[in-house]
DNA sequence: CAATTCTGCTTCATCGATTGAGCAAGCGAG
DNA sequence: CTCGCTTGCTCAATCGATGAAGCAGAATTG
């Protein structure tokens, strides 16, 4: 009794036919309401038992169609390449999952144009509710949903009008500088000024770092050079080419840096090796950032490792209460322990 | 004349309200087919101007249910936590948009259950089409799939139902262990035998790359220790469990390792650092998989890169052809070269 | 026994977009 | 003037699921 190559699927009506009985009773009994529509425990299982047999799955066009609430909820993620963001999507899965939403992911590549278009996207495909992760436009994003009625909610990098969700960035980079100071002070007998790579300058998250990185300077008597705030961008292209050009302007190197990201510490790295600078002696290093084999990179490399599931959480927590009203929520990464 | 706070989304029937025209006209025209369906341009125009200023968005649940064909592609895939599966999914994303469909990742965690669920899910909102990546049983999921008319390819792993886009295993392994042997016989004088430590030693994958190391052994005349086969799993803490009893068993140690993804090595590497081991000196290591800081660990770690972007050619290739005979497409991986 | 309530269904409109069929006006040819 | 063709649209059915409203028949109540 198994149907032909690709017959059209099976549909309530296919299942009503065959159970003689009406579409309603088996939309009933299939979405689990029979209870409440008075369909009698016999034919919701026989209803059942059919549904099984033809290999029946719901069409969620229609029944999304239907409905008023989708049960889609979309996140835009710039990039898959790296631990955070990683993280970040499975988490966001497998909450969403346990709500019995369904997750729809769209990576945007860092590309604002595709940021929109991928919003719109969601929309047409009546998510309920959007996170936009690491976002360049957050403002744009939430003016679009919510000129459609859809939430939305700032994950990593906030935004002015919807709730947003992100690191204690100036208290973790803070930290993050103390730590590699006193590493400096603990090689050197001294404290020198640090360098700090990547991140664009106009970001939230790149300029509360900066912040921090000056605090801790500032708070161990160390003056900040300027010439040595690389906001270059995060790719380790750029990284690698703001050091190369560093390294022909300024004399000696600075003995320790701030490197914000794992994928510009990718940059950095690869230009200490290509370069030959600092062969004798590897840089103090602080990373904004989590990665396994970074930790294993040498001895004096500080991390701080973005608190993925608390951010989550929050997330979640505000999707659920249902508010919409401003709010920063700032989560403090976590201090990884280094030998 | 800005809507109020979520009323109704502007429909097409507003629209054409708006226009002073039918539903249809503005269908056509948004659709694009307008010249086909004999419209005037300076209909079109009017429509098009209106679906801009009242921000009109195409209800993809409505559309999809109503044509034959969703253009929406499905993707399982078991994590988010390597730069692999990482690259696999933004180039799918990539491709897939390039070809005017939209994509769905699922990540499924390795989890043979939720594969099935995810599967159905997909199945529920209409995939045309659904790749299966890394999946621990393929052929369940292509049999859901075609009972359903939905076409299937497997990505990784490879299955007995349908056509499948994998890396050759074996001559990966193959080269990689030759390295690792190179290498020993520089270092050391001598060809040792090699450990393998990850992955499952029921998948197709894991035992090619096992054959490739047996081979590689083989042909340099060196004998294979059995004891020194451990495929224990992909996750870090199998690894490094792994590592942790054969060295309560075994006496030297093996002088090289052939670690079966990076994953898995992150488990090694771990042991090592926290045993005490190799403290001496590292031990020889090639690594199934590539990581841009794995290299960066050491002097004599070779690595093979599996080859994403002719993969994921090889799986569109078949998607646009049409395609759906078994067969097994092997994609060479990229030997990556190490100073 | 009539009136009411309860049980277990069915009927039908609806969600928004798509598309085959059809219709009216205009225009050119005969 | 009439026939036929083109142009430019509209009508209405349809995709599959949902749920309010309604309707028989059985059970209960007064």
């Amino acid at each position: 009794m198994k149907r032909g190559t690709q017959t059209k699927r099976t549909t309530i009506y296919d299942l009503a036919e065959l159970a003689g009985t009406s579409a309603s009773a088996v939309s009933a009994v299939l979405s689990g309401n029979w209870k409440k529509r008075r369909i009698s425990s016999q034919l919701a299982e026989k209803i059942t038992r059919l549904a099984e047999e033809q290999g029946y799955a719901l069409n969620m066009q229609a029944s999304v169609l239907r409905r008023e609430r989708s049960k889609i909820i979309g996140m835009l993620v710039p990039k898959y390449d790296n631990r955070y963001f990683g993280s970040i999507v499975e988490q966001f899965e497998t909450r969403a999952r346990e709500r019995g939403l369904f997750p729809i992911i769209t990576c945007t590549r860092r590309d604002p144009a595709l940021e929109i278009e991928a919003a719109r996207a969601m929309l047409s495909y009546q998510v309920d509710c959007l996170i936009a992760t690491g976002a360049t436009d957050p403002d744009r994003i939430a003016d679009i949903c919510s000129a459609a009625g859809v939430r939305t909610v700032n994950l990593d990098l906030p935004g002015s009008r919807v709730p947003s969700v992100i690191s204690d960035n100036f208290g973790g980079a803070l930290e993050l500088t103390r730590r590699v100071l006193a590493n400096s002070e603990r090689e050197f007998g001294e404290k020198t000024p640090l360098l700090f790579v990547g991140g664009r300058g106009t970001d939230h998250n790149t300029s509360e770092r900066v912040r921090g990185f000056r605090a801790a300077h500032a708070e161990a008597g160390v003056e900040v050079d300027e010439a040595l705030v690389l906001t270059c961008g995060y790719a380790p292209e750029k990284a690698e080419n703001a050091m190369k050009s560093l390294a022909d302007k300024v004399g000696p190197l600075p003995r320790g840096m701030f490197v914000n990201s794992t994928i510009s510490l990718e940059g950095v790295m690869r230009w200490i090796r290509r370069s030959g600078h600092y062969a004798d002696r590897m840089p103090l290093l602080g990373c904004f950032d989590w990665d396994p084999f970074v930790a294993m990179l040498g001895d004096h490399i500080e991390m701080v490792r973005q608190d993925v599931p608390r951010m989550l959480d929050a997330v979640f927590e505000i999707i659920d209460s249902g508010a919409s009203e401003l709010k920063l929520i700032q989560i403090p990464p976590i201090v990884e322990q280094t030998g």
